[in-house]
DNA sequence: ACGTTGTACTACAACGTTGTAGAACCGCCC
DNA sequence: GGGCGGTTCTACAACGTTGTAGTACAACGT
């Protein structure tokens, strides 16, 4: 079938060794010998393989990234960027679905499928705090989003508290003073989710600007779904209280409290104005088009996929753990009021 | 780091073959024995090397999936479908992003990457019916989509026209008379693209119910998204055309026309019925909910990964080329006043 | 007693690559 | 002209697994 490193070498005239030189940029082959050896190479269209590299070497050049699930918009978006990034180091991407799960999040962790895999990007959501110790693993981890900190490993996170503050500082910004919170959490509350995070920007920023925050405005759901953003509205209005904008915690929320708002005659943003959270492609395309918080998901994939390349390639010496986290900025929309109409071209 | 088959055999007292062949369930190997190797195996946490595997036996147990974008959302649940029905066979999926372009979608074919992939499900949207002939390669190769028919490998696509016309049927049996219908394509018309089998659909639909088609309510946009289905139906609305419906050909443009409808103040679907193609999640959470085509995705993804599992394993001789087509179904929702609201449950 | 068949296991080579060690040659300096 | 450092190349072994070929023994029929 395909043409090996003898067939190579043959054609050229050279050791086996001399291709591999070759083709590892080793310095010392003569620019002559280079030559051969590549015109061989293109002439057989020769392709090293990367089981017989990976089994000599130990790197297979594939990394893995564990998210819940792509269909929801978030991690799709998110594995697209992981996937560019790895591309540029060279790098192909499995990718696996835990649905959340945190079996499924520890059976990736222990996986068979771990000696194909130089290392793994892993976007836990069922494993908690209580699971740190469980990350220390044989190999290159890499953590990302929020639902564990301290823990033996790199993490990529994103500055929670402080751009959740600056989105309520923007609703402050265009003169709204009663705003309603919608997020999520399932039942075991963590001071380190993205709820307890978002909303302790949320507290700080009214406070700052002293505002005192009314707890009947703070909603918890269950789901970060569409769904829950409508029906935490609908309740915030069954029950009749005043507010004149919603900060949903990430952008489904906030898709549904758009629709909530339509349904219950709201105008949006002139009677409610509303940010999301995540800067999902979506949110371009809502009617109105949705206001948000963009957490730097590009930016997040890259760092990401650098640090592992790090750890790939790190030799004896184990560095520390570090955590990083990517620069965000609030994406003024229709939903507040901004300039951004939704866009035109895709 | 991790232990080999040589430390299994040493701990269990057995050649390294031995070890093998009770992983590999060859029969002969006594319950006593067996017992013994798998005690091993586990408590040392044995793992198979899968480089080492995929150099001896020339399979390395992951595919590769090519698709346009992930961020699409009908690629990011077709990813999902694959990736779920590969690991029921055993094996990793490598997503790759053709970002639709021919080039890239021809590096796929002839990639370094191939050599650690056991095959390849491509979704072609770049090339067209003139490239049929590069499909041929030397490792096993699943077709998905409708750029491309009758090439050298196997194929799995979808009901286009009986699909489409159902699609058409259905706003028929509601009363509907006036269909529009918007689509997209790109330069390079084709006989076999989507745009093309589902216009002979929609076509055929109306001439049996003896109704003629109106070429002005016939819409081909450039881009299969929502912004394209809102120009389309602007387009429409401003030419002065009377319509009673819309088929969109794919769901994006069906958002974009429902997005369209919403501004020229037209209620759907008493004004104006909305049927899409594709059922992605997003139609369910869409205001009114949409009416759709099912092209049965799932089904897809599970035929794709099977036909490719066969190839895979096949011997010598070559099977010849399938084609398969999945079952569809009308999933009907509000935009043509169906049953089903918009989801309350994720 | 003999070969035959089936069972249970093992030794060895091979997959295609890269790291190690070293050979061969060059030019240079004292 | 002998030693030295730099350059260019090669032979060989090894990575961990599985296919092939083979050994050894038991059970069987004749």
């Amino acid at each position: 079938m395909g043409a090996t490193m003898q067939d190579v070498a043959l054609a050229a005239g050279v050791s086996i060794k001399t291709v591999s030189n070759v083709i590892n940029d080793y310095p010392y082959v003569r620019p002559a010998t280079r030559e051969r050896v590549l015109a061989a190479i293109d002439q057989l269209a020769y392709r090293p393989n990367l089981s017989a590299r990976g089994l000599r070497s130990g790197k297979t050049g594939i990394i893995g990234l564990a998210v819940p699930e792509l269909r929801e918009n978030y991690f799709a978006e998110l594995a697209d960027a992981v996937i560019r990034a790895a591309e540029k180091s060279g790098l192909g991407v499995v990718v696996e679905q835990t649905n959340g799960d945190r079996e499924s999040e520890l059976r990736v962790l222990s996986r068979a499928r771990t000696h194909y895999m130089d290392g793994i990007l892993l976007s836990p959501v069922g494993m908690g705090q209580a699971d740190a110790s469980l990350l220390d693993v044989p190999f290159p981890l890499v953590l990302l989003g929020e639902r564990i900190f301290g823990g033996p490993v790199d993490h990529v996170t994103m500055h929670n508290v402080s751009s959740a503050g600056a989105a309520v500082e923007h609703l402050l910004s265009i003169g709204r003073r009663r705003i309603a919170l919608v997020g999520a959490e399932g039942d075991d509350v963590s001071d380190a989710s993205s709820w307890s995070l978002r909303v302790r920007g949320y507290r700080r920023a009214l406070e700052q600007a002293g505002i005192p925050v009314d707890e009947h405005l703070v909603r918890r759901t269950e789901h970060w779904s569409r769904a829950g953003g409508a029906a935490a509205l609908h309740e915030l209005i069954d029950e009749g209280h005043d507010f004149d904008a919603v900060f949903a915690l990430n952008d489904a929320l906030a898709l549904g409290v758009l629709r909530g708002l339509q349904e219950a005659g709201r105008r949006v943003p002139d009677d409610v104005a509303v940010v999301g959270f995540d800067n999902v492609d979506e949110g371009q395309f809502a009617v109105p088009s949705l206001t948000t918080v963009d957490p730097g998901r590009e930016e997040i994939a890259r760092t990401a996929v650098a640090l592992l390349v790090e750890r790939i390639n790190e030799k004896g010496t184990k560095a520390p753990a570090r955590t990083m986290k990517a620069e965000f900025s609030i994406v003024s929309r229709e939903s507040t009021g901004g300039a951004d109409a939704p866009r035109v071209a895709q």
